[in-house]
DNA sequence: AGCACGCCGACT
DNA sequence: GTCGGCGTGCTC
């Protein structure tokens, strides 16, 4: 007897396949199961999505048979489903596309023969071993913190200082849960690949005990043939712990029951591809229907975010209540760190500031309004790394901005190193002598001269890590070392770490004390813990003070907060250790907030801004964005879609802002010209009901003779910036 | 998304 | 005369 199912197979929001497909199966197959399919004139992987009592609408007829199961996979979980069913609808993508994308790749190209083979290999178990028992006491807040988060159940936002142990709290939390339920499983996302190998072996040593590859990372560097041991390790239940990025929250745990999210304020945690989807937002729904999916009587899911300068999306959740708040100010081993004022945006919220710095560096702001024209490196600080550097200690310099100089100009024409295939700028590298633009990748050599007029009178403008690294070397040429030596600076960018294995060698020279004085991007500021270092010093960060991008402010506190944490982690150091901040707005706002490690006031007066201006976390917002050969095309098309949506009087568009196309803040990459259009609602219900059923218009304006040279188009929920 | 089918330019 | 460019259209 034939049995109907429907599966879901990997194909966009806008074609005809979209929705599940029905399929004839000799026998009846569970949701969830893994299933080979016939598409077209190919066979693909799909998931059973339902199964159906007749072939619904389709002629018998036309519905095909199944090619066959994933035999030795279980099927995935009604909770996994829904999950995949929520993302899909939220960030307008099919089901399909969300769905298999949540599957490790190796899968989709595997015969059933080579998962069999992949499946035999035997998981030996060691499991019965005591628990490490030669743990460090922990201190008073980070024991009040996992008490207060064991005495709840809502998501949990943990604030804590840098290197107040956040670390430490998820362990106890993620031991804890594995201890109660021999088979509860615990997800730990983190923002960066970098980040995973030594946080890794620090859940590896503290969860042996539980027998030998319990402990899983899962991220888009491990290679195909290790993402897929992963995923099917957590998928059986073997895996208790999985450490990944963001694509882990889709990750297949039949059993999982405590989520953590560190520096769940880090904008990688956005999607920026495919499904645009945000992994913190979807651990915190993943979280609620764990714990609504359970089995009864084997507990819940919890979800545990951390971060020492919270997205404002988070800390307003804790102002409301939504989220319990978990607060560690101090340093281990030193003193209180945080003000302890409280959440003031709450209606009776008086607020007690209690300024106390001490374990964290102090903050000096320098007025560059006062120090020498065009000077990089104002003379104080100069002279506050000099000093350092007698000293044997170690200083930090950190520019947004890699290369030599951002542009190469004529003295004597307007000419400019642009890029002929993008609207932006080429970057000069004095290292290999080349102009590169960081969009498309188009690099050539420097020219000799002009090439717009042939003066031979061409100079760098601007500078970057590259030039400030030289610079330097020419400032401290006369200064020595305890031991009599030259100063010795590093480097460290996207550049610099191109190779395999580059940044960890880096790192490893840092540690070593083999460098005096450390030149990065903001890639050394996030998470690597120096030992050494007692000064840091952001050189240009006033561009981010008056971007249009709403969310600029927040970044630049957070890196600045997250920069300044990387002075005097040794607790010894600590009291004398200096954050240099080079501005020409020594009065703004952020910086007074800087000045005081003060993360509460800063994010008060921005949820107020935000609040006046109904922008998040107090609104609702997507973006389209549009792709063509000209912008007249890329704009046109969405603003035609627009009135149609308009004159179509879509469900819920009186709920609905659309604001008229505009160029993209970089209007054209590698000849591509790009648009953009925002659409804000007050709702997040009725902004999704807008965007599904505008999904159609577009697809339908798309197909207008006018649109054909549109490339490509996509919409983007909660986007990070406009 | 893939992949076929289909209709116009430079090669053995 | 074929090989192959990628434009349109379909896939349970």
């Amino acid at each position: 007897m034939a049995h109907w199912i429907s599966v879901v197979v990997a194909a966009p929001a806008h074609s005809s396949v979209a929705g599940a497909l029905t399929y004839r199966s000799a026998s009846a197959l569970p949701p969830g199961t893994l299933v080979r399919v016939p598409l077209g004139a190919r066979e693909v992987l799909g998931v059973v999505w339902q199964t159906l009592d007749s072939s619904g609408d389709l002629p018998e007829a036309q519905a095909r048979g199944i090619a066959g199961t994933l035999e030795g996979v279980a099927p995935l979980s009604a909770t996994w489903r829904g999950l995949i069913g929520f993302t899909s609808a939220y960030y307008q993508r099919s089901l399909g596309e969300v769905a298999l994308a949540a599957l490790p790749p190796q899968l989709r190209d595997m015969t059933a023969v080579q998962l069999a083979r992949r499946l035999k290999r035997p998981v030996q178990d060691t499991s019965g071993m005591q628990p490490a028992s030669h743990l460090i006491a922990l201190s008073p807040e980070q024991s009040k913190a996992i008490a207060e988060f064991d005495a709840d159940n809502r998501p949990a936002l943990l604030f804590g200082a840098t290197g107040s142990g956040k670390t430490e709290v998820y362990l106890r939390a993620a031991a804890a849960v594995l201890a109660r339920d021999p088979g509860a499983q615990v997800l730990v996302m983190v923002p960066e690949i970098n980040l995973t190998p030594q946080l890794q072996a620090r859940f590896e040593a503290r969860f042996n005990h539980l027998g030998k590859e319990r402990v899983v990372a899962l991220h888009s560097g491990l290679t195909p043939a290790q993402r897929l041991k992963s995923w099917l390790a957590a998928h059986a239940g073997h895996a208790r712990l999985v450490l990944g990025t963001r694509m882990a929250v889709l990750a297949s745990m039949p059993c999982l029951r405590l989520i953590v999210v560190d520096e769940e304020h880090d904008p990688s945690y956005k999607q920026q591809e495919g499904a645009r989807y945000s992994a913190r937002d979807l651990a915190v729904l993943r979280a609620k229907l764990e714990t609504e999916g359970a089995a009864p009587g084997t507990g819940v899911c919890r979800v545990m975010l951390g971060s020492a300068t919270p997205s404002l999306e988070s800390w307003q959740s804790t102002l409301t209540g939504r989220y319990q708040r978990l607060t560690m100010n101090a340093r281990i081993n030193g003193s209180p760190t945080l003000p302890t004022s409280g959440g003031s945006l709450l209606p009776n919220g008086a607020r007690v500031v209690a300024v106390a710095t001490g374990g964290l560096p102090t903050v000096r702001g320098i007025d560059m309004n006062h120090q020498p024209r065009h000077c990089i490196i104002a003379p104080p600080l100069l002279e506050a790394i000099a000093e350092r550097i007698a000293r044997g200690e170690q200083s930090m310099i950190f520019l947004n901005r890699r290369g030599y100089a951002p542009v190469l100009a004529c003295h004597d024409c307007d000419w400019k190193s642009e890029c002929p295939h993008c609207s932006a700028y080429r970057v000069f590298h004095k290292i290999d002598r080349t102009l590169r633009c960081h969009h498309c990748g188009f690099t050539e050599r420097v020219p000799r001269a002009c090439p717009s007029c042939g003066n031979i009178d061409i100079a760098p403008v601007g500078r970057g890590t590259e030039r400030l690294e030289e610079h330097l070397a020419e400032l401290l040429a006369d200064i020595r070392r305890p031991d009599g030596g030259q100063v010795r600076i590093a480097r460290i960018d996207a550049d610099t770490t191109r190779l395999k294995g580059a940044l960890e060698s880096q790192l490893a020279s840092v540690h070593a004390g083999d460098v005096d004085v450390l030149v990065g991007t903001q890639m050394i500021a996030k998470g690597h813990d120096f030992r050494h270092i007692t000064l840091v010093a952001a050189i240009n960060p006033d561009g981010a003070l008056f971007s249009s991008d709403f969310r600029a402010p927040e970044r630049l506190f957070s890196l600045l907060m997250q920069a300044a944490g990387r002075a005097g982690r040794d607790a010894r150091q600590a009291a004398a250790s200096e954050m240099w901040v080079q501005t020409f707005y020594p009065a703004h706002r952020l910086f007074a907030c800087l000045k005081r490690h003060d993360y509460p006031a800063f994010a008060e007066q921005q949820l107020l801004e935000r609040q006046a201006a109904g922008l998040a976390p107090f609104g609702y917002s997507a973006l389209v964005r549009a792709e063509a050969k000209t912008q007249e095309v890329a704009q046109g098309f969405l603003n035609a879609a627009s009135a149609q949506a308009q004159a179509a009087g879509l469900p819920a568009h009186e709920q609905i802002t659309a604001y008229p196309a505009v160029p993209m803040m970089i209007q054209r990459i590698a000849n591509i010209e790009r648009a953009q259009m925002l659409v804000e609602s007050a709702s997040r219900v009725a902004l999704q009901t807008f965007l599904s059923q505008w999904q159609a218009i577009l697809f339908e304006t798309r197909r207008q003779a006018e649109f054909k040279s549109l490339v490509r188009w996509a919409i983007d929920v909660d986007p990070i910036a406009i």
